[in-house]
DNA sequence: GCTTAACTTTAACTTAACTTTAACTTTGGA
DNA sequence: TCCAAAGTTAAAGTTAAGTTAAAGTTAAGC
């Protein structure tokens, strides 16, 4: 079994992002890191996991306390049965979100599609 | 020909964002309505979908600056050869983008699926 | 053991994207 | 014609998401 850990550089530079924000990350509660005995962070590979899951969120506009959110509801383990139907109202209405979002993604594309179709016209214009 | 205009309340409230928001994307210079003879600003059909645009953008994690950049090259009527195949070589490299945040996105959804049957599951279990 | 690179915290600073406020003007209805 | 509602600008204030700086601590290589 191996035991794959990072330094916060390490883990920075693979992630490009810089060390402060790894820290900033942890400050407002996304991640939380072991420490050596010396204090300094070191991060497991579900460390490296949630930094990545936080940074793809980001690129989809979602704020961090949004992705806080999200985060802290993956990872609880709900036993109670009204908890649980609670989580899976969560998870639905986000998959919706998503859809929603996917939609839009795609009117976003269309729009480009047909402004990159008129350039095409307009250069096969130029040439005759 | 119908030429619906809107005030700046209006529009607002149709798209659910404040008065100020919309005056603040034009000190961006992301729309430009026309006035009254008393200043006011009326917004034409034309001005709305590039505003239902910019939140549309803005829904996807661009910025307001990129937002700029792809309107401004929207709405550019290039007529120089060269012009027109550095657009051209723009709205291809938007639409490279588009694909790979369509890639994550379903990523992130992939993963919501996933824990949104784990609950099913663990609710069925709870029943048994 | 020493040096130095990498780490630590705390606090101030920065930028984007708004929002709020203040002081004033225009518009639409009784 | 007058008044309230809606609009105007300019400037200051706010919040999120970092970045930077200062001052000190730990770890790694010689």
């Amino acid at each position: 079994m191996k035991k794959k850990i990072y330094s916060i550089s390490e883990l920075a530079s693979e992630l490009e992002i810089s060390p402060s924000s790894i820290r900033f990350y942890e400050e407002k509660g996304l991640i939380d890191p072991e420490r050596t005995k010396g204090n300094q962070r070191i991060y497991s590979i579900r460390d490296r996991a949630r930094l990545k899951l936080i940074l793809r969120g980001k690129r989809f506009g979602f704020s961090l306390s949004e992705i806080s959110e999200m985060i802290g509801f993956a990872n609880s383990e709900p036993e109670e049965k009204h908890q649980l139907e609670r989580s899976l109202e969560y998870s639905e209405k986000k998959l919706k979100e998503l859809a929603q979002r996917r939609e839009e993604l795609e009117l976003i594309e269309k729009d480009l599609l047909e402004m990159k179709e008129k350039f095409i016209q307009r250069l096969k214009k130029l040439k005759e």
